[in-house]
DNA sequence: CAGAAAAAGATTGTTAACAATTTATGTCAA
DNA sequence: TTGACATAAATTGTTAACAATCTTTTTCTG
């Protein structure tokens, strides 16, 4: 009897994309520091894959712009500067209190549900004071909020931009958690259960020029470059 | 004499986004169909390119969701269904009111130069009766709005979005020459030049409904849907 | 003749070797 | 010691060959 490999779905790129999850989260939870190298032999060996796929993952992580590619050079952890992060929060501005106030009017229990999970999660970090935990969970509530929607569309880009948000704090943050104030994901919960798509909205923009405003762009860019080890598979 | 090319920037990808920006275009004049299969062999022979660059961009392509990529069997323009089309509209409702206000709150006179021209454009191409340049040229005005705001995260997404409507009109369209109704552009141009964001909100709103309006998902899909290999077990 | 099975052909997926370029190392002179 | 220069090593870019899978054609049987 003969065991054959059944792909799900008939679309490749199965080993490519953990491998492009797993340093979305690095980046997330800023165990992947801006400038950071990432070669192809490290890409094979963390994850046990030919050059083929790691060069296909990192030039998807590429085009979405989480990583920048030079020529003979190799792939970098990107490095935004002060117009890429003007870019970014701009376009979360457009985009999440307009979503936010869409959830706010259309959530069903299930939702309530994942979204009061996940704030439960993030007090649990706090109270731990697991630092990458806070972070992570923190921008990944971001995305949760267009999960929720069901919008796949929105919830890609929205991903790709807290990714990106990720690292700019990591470039320019001033230091201070107070960009991780939970009590603010907690604020616009309440706006959502109550289902006051007005206030969801105004929290969201709010809490959006908070994290905008904890940066501090006059100081030389934070480069410390750290080891990939973290990366190694399971 | 040895002729040395020069990358003007470090980043890579030259070839591949030529290619991309190629194929881009076709599926924006409607001249690619959903489902029409893109072999490597052809690209290659197409762009003279080696069967590397070819698949680069394929990858680049399927990352954005024109192209689905399908194991051992190649990539075929995307053929987006109902929920993919919704999830499109409800995107760009969420994104181009609110970022065509913006517009018409900051725009400058180069800004105008540019938009007005665009419209000039696709007065003589109704006049013309040119339908393809119609098409491009009806689509490209939203991307122009994003490219007017600055914003290169910005014009990347409204890129994808107007590329992915262009695929969902070609599917579901109802043949009604009113989507392409360039007066709706007219008027949003009008309300920017005048800096009235709200109207110029409302008036994007309106135009994105309306294209939405234009659908027909009852009627069977356009391009005769391949059963055989919908049928086929995986 | 219809349908299924088998063979041939074409296309994609992967690996390995090679070429081009960059980066690191070593040598030598001022 | 430092700096420039040459060499060696390492890394990326490309090509070609091979393997695996799918598609088409042919052949065979009822």
């Amino acid at each position: 009897m003969v065991v054959q490999k059944i792909h799900e779905d008939g679309s490749s790129l199965g080993e490519e994309h953990k491998i492009v999850d797993r340093i979305y989260s690095a980046v997330m939870q800023q165990t992947l520091a801006p400038m950071t190298k990432l070669s192809e032999s490290t890409i094979c060996e963390s994850f046990g894959v030919g050059r083929m796929k790691a060069r296909r993952a990192l030039l998807l992580l590429a085009s979405q712009g989480i990583v920048e590619l030079r020529s003979n050079r190799g792939a970098f952890v990107a490095s935004p500067n002060q117009k890429d992060a003007d870019e970014v929060f701009e376009a979360r501005i457009h985009i999440e209190p307009s979503l936010t106030a869409q959830v706010a009017e259309r959530i069903d229990a299930q939702g309530l549900k994942a979204l009061t999970e996940h704030i439960n999660k993030e007090k649990t970090a706090h109270l731990a004071e697991n630092r990458q935990e806070i972070i992570r969970l923190s921008g990944e509530f971001h995305v949760l909020i267009a999960t929720v929607s069901e919008n796949g569309f929105l919830t890609r880009t929205l991903r790709e931009l807290v990714t990106r948000t990720s690292l700019i704090v990591a470039m320019f943050g001033s230091g201070k958690p107070s960009c991780c104030r939970d009590d603010e994901h907690e604020k616009i919960l309440e706006a959502i259960e109550a289902r006051d798509a007005g206030r969801a909205s105004d929290l969201a923009k709010e809490h959006l020029e908070h994290i905008r405003l904890d940066l501090d762009f006059t100081k030389s860019h934070k480069t410390e470059p750290d080891l990939v080890s973290l990366l190694r598979a399971d």
